[in-house]
DNA sequence: CGGCGAGTTGATCATAGTCAAGATCTGTGG
DNA sequence: CCACAGATCTTGACTATGATCAACTCGCCG
């Protein structure tokens, strides 16, 4: 979590960085409010303007990106401590939408300061670009992973990548996690179709890797999943000291 | 062009933006010479932790990721203008590699001076926040296409962007350019064989939408390309004036 | 109890992958 | 100027992976 408000739960929970007064004063002024969102509604729509930029406090959601007769890719899962909007910040509108999956808390900022934030308090402005970069190696990854692994490949994948992220924010153990996503989630971001999607994950079960069911994933045997993804378990690099 | 250095040539001929003299003089501190690459070689490569970060003056190149067996996918392409190296310069290290697919050009920078960048002339932090923003950008759209389209509307797609991208920088007419890519490439990028790649050119070919013989890309029906690539061809959103 | 969203499974079909062979193009050295 | 080698492109035949269609189950909330 890097951009958030100094009033956050977040921050007094997981974040270990301290901010010095003006950063403090900074937040605080630029922060306005919070937002409670139900699962299944959209934080923020592709090709919108929005004038609100978010964090993530609580719950979790899909990036994704719609063709005009419904086909649906969805390109990132959203976490405690994302930042949602920077596309809208940056450029005049978002790509793509982010939709809620569970409940989610999230931490609203006017967009309108968000500039200053870069001259004002540069140290965030720093912290804004590390988030850009994870997100173009999450990206990254993803489409490797569409674009050259086969089926089984990709959902041992997607759930690597789904319980690693939940796990970073201590949303997992090394063996479960509730899971916040459906299967339909799952095929979408994959760029495979539900029915595919699900008898790869009977062939998981069958062959004791991980059991998912209903909103319970377990992880019975990480190296095999490890391996089926393609994947190996190194841990993610933190932002880096200066 | 955001990220550049006052020497470069791509100042003079193509920004319009004016760097105050602060900003003119650290990045002359910044800039660490020129280097020229020739074809096929790599810029900077997956896993490694360059000491140095790179602007591309002029030629053309691919960003990828590899699986262990060889599998490559092609996540970007790499145009005048383009920051290489961000994640090698927030994180520790690259997560894909860069290579070369003409003679290129490349602007050469410190690593080290890239967090005093953002707070000494926090303008220019803003500016690689941007770029990483609009990279956010075209890997979504690439993740669609993998994920949900055809063959024909990848093939379509793959040609469209590609053609997008050059014209920006002024290296394409609106119905000619000479293409910096190999088929293989393509297919590499589109998630596709290159035998159904090439077999799908054929098709475009023979239809009159594009012509593409060996170095020369003829857009011959745009219409029809957009509307097989199901994309709009509206531009490319400018970065906002603040 | 009834209805709806999510999950499950089998049967059939089609898109794109693989294999194989040959054509063309390009640069290099004799 | 020509010959050769390697890379790129082209095309056909066959195969396989995953899509689509269809039906049924399960669990949950009203």
């Amino acid at each position: 979590m890097r951009v958030h408000c100094a009033s956050c739960p977040l921050r007094k929970q997981e974040c270990f960085e301290d901010f010095d007064e003006a950063e403090e004063e900074f937040m605080e002024g630029f922060k306005t409010g919070e937002l409670d969102v139900d699962p299944g509604s959209a934080v923020i729509m592709e090709g919108s303007t929005s004038p609100h930029l978010f964090t993530v406090l609580q719950g979790a959601g899909i990036r994704y990106k719609t063709l005009e007769d419904g086909r649906r890719q969805v390109i990132g899962f959203v976490f405690p401590g994302d930042f949602i909007g920077l596309q809208a910040a940056v450029m005049m509108e978002m790509e793509h939408t982010v939709e809620a999956t569970t409940k989610m808390l999230l931490c609203v900022f006017r967009r309108s300061d968000f500039h200053r934030m870069f001259t004002q308090i540069p140290a965030r402005g720093f912290d804004v670009a590390w988030l850009a970069a994870r997100e173009e190696y999450f990206l990254g990854d993803h489409l490797l992973t569409v674009g050259r692994r086969n089926g089984l490949e990709r959902v041992a994948f997607g759930i690597w990548a789904i319980h690693r992220r939940a796990r970073d924010v201590g949303l997992a153990t090394d063996t479960v996690m509730d899971m916040p996503f459906t299967q339909q989630n799952m095929a979408d971001a994959l760029g495979l179709s539900l029915v595919h999607t699900n008898k790869t994950l009977r062939k998981l079960r069958r062959e004791n890797v991980v059991k998912w069911h209903g909103r319970t994933l377990q992880i019975i045997d990480p190296d095999k999943l490890f391996e089926l993804a393609k994947v190996d378990d190194t841990p993610p690099r933190k932002r880096p000291l200066l």
